[in-house]
DNA sequence: CTTGGTGCAAACATTTTGCAGCACA
DNA sequence: TGTGCTGCAAAATGTTTGCACCAAG
């Protein structure tokens, strides 16, 4: 049976975050919380991952951190962006593509997408009635809402599909 | 650079649809439109999706054909969900997981999604107000806004994250 | 020092593709 | 009766894992 579960979408109503403290202190605080070192490396990939901002996936992640001359092996990428996964810092957000897209997520309200399907922009948008919507569909079906997500897909006016 | 652009994400204003119409005709419509034969196989195939009518995997699709005594291959399993997403009779949906999921849409409205998360259970939901945020949304980016796809990831009220 | 981390390469899982023979229109 | 389709197996992706050596705490 396929596994349906999300690996880990972050509660929307988790502790409330402070916005101003660094992510690589909350990072850190995660691995000391288990046990984990904070190494070089990961330091590097988280950030990498706060140059990008936007969105990114493993490979981008690794050009990058190429570019800046920081080797960081294919396996140690995949292995801590499972961590920040678990860490509530990023999140994943998938396409229609086959390859997995991630998103900074944390100390920020998980935004929305707007997508250009013919430039393949993606903009970060608000949509606050979505807010009344989980209300209701709450309600509605006596569940707890944890996240949501919600993707548009749009071509430019003069565009032709 | 990764393709960023959906395979075929049906516009929501394409030509209105007659429900009655046997989703096989469709496809035979579309498959003779571009000088494509309409084989069992891709018979079979439409025909099981039309029985598992909710999501469905390209595993899952296969094994229903088996257990019917119907041995179709993996490729052409592949190469006809491809088709009958261009005909738009298919949609991927994707989850948190690896492999990809897919959807009847054609003739329905294609809905938005509560997931539950502590079950894998998938409920399909209506959310009209979508269609103002989406209007909104066209005005206020000059774009013209094909589709969307919305999932609400939810628990059962006593289920503790 | 001890435990956990890294890189590498091999393993995996899913999807795609090349090719030879088969079958629909 | 030709063009397109099928199955098979191999290739291509993207991600995970086992292992030996290395480093953070």
């Amino acid at each position: 049976m396929a596994e349906l579960r999300p690996n880990s979408i972050p509660t929307d109503d988790d502790p409330p975050i402070d916005i101003a403290d660094p992510l690589c202190a909350v990072f850190r605080r995660k691995l000391k919380a288990e046990g984990a070192k904070y190494t070089p490396e990961r330091a590097q990939i988280l950030d990498a991952i706060i140059r990008l901002d936007g969105m990114f996936e493993a490979e981008t992640l690794q050009e990058h951190l190429k570019d800046r001359g920081q080797r960081v092996s294919k396996a140690t990428v995949y292995r801590t962006i499972k961590l920040l996964q678990e860490a509530g810092i990023i999140q994943r957000v998938l396409f229609e593509d086959e390859q997995a897209h991630y998103q900074l997520v944390y100390g920020r309200r998980p935004s929305d997408l707007l997508i250009r399907v013919d430039t393949g922009e993606v903009i970060p948008i608000q949509v606050p009635e979505l807010q009344q919507i989980r209300d209701r569909l709450a309600k509605e079906h006596g569940l707890k809402i944890q996240s949501h997500r919600l993707q548009v897909f749009a071509v430019g006016e003069g565009t032709k599909g």
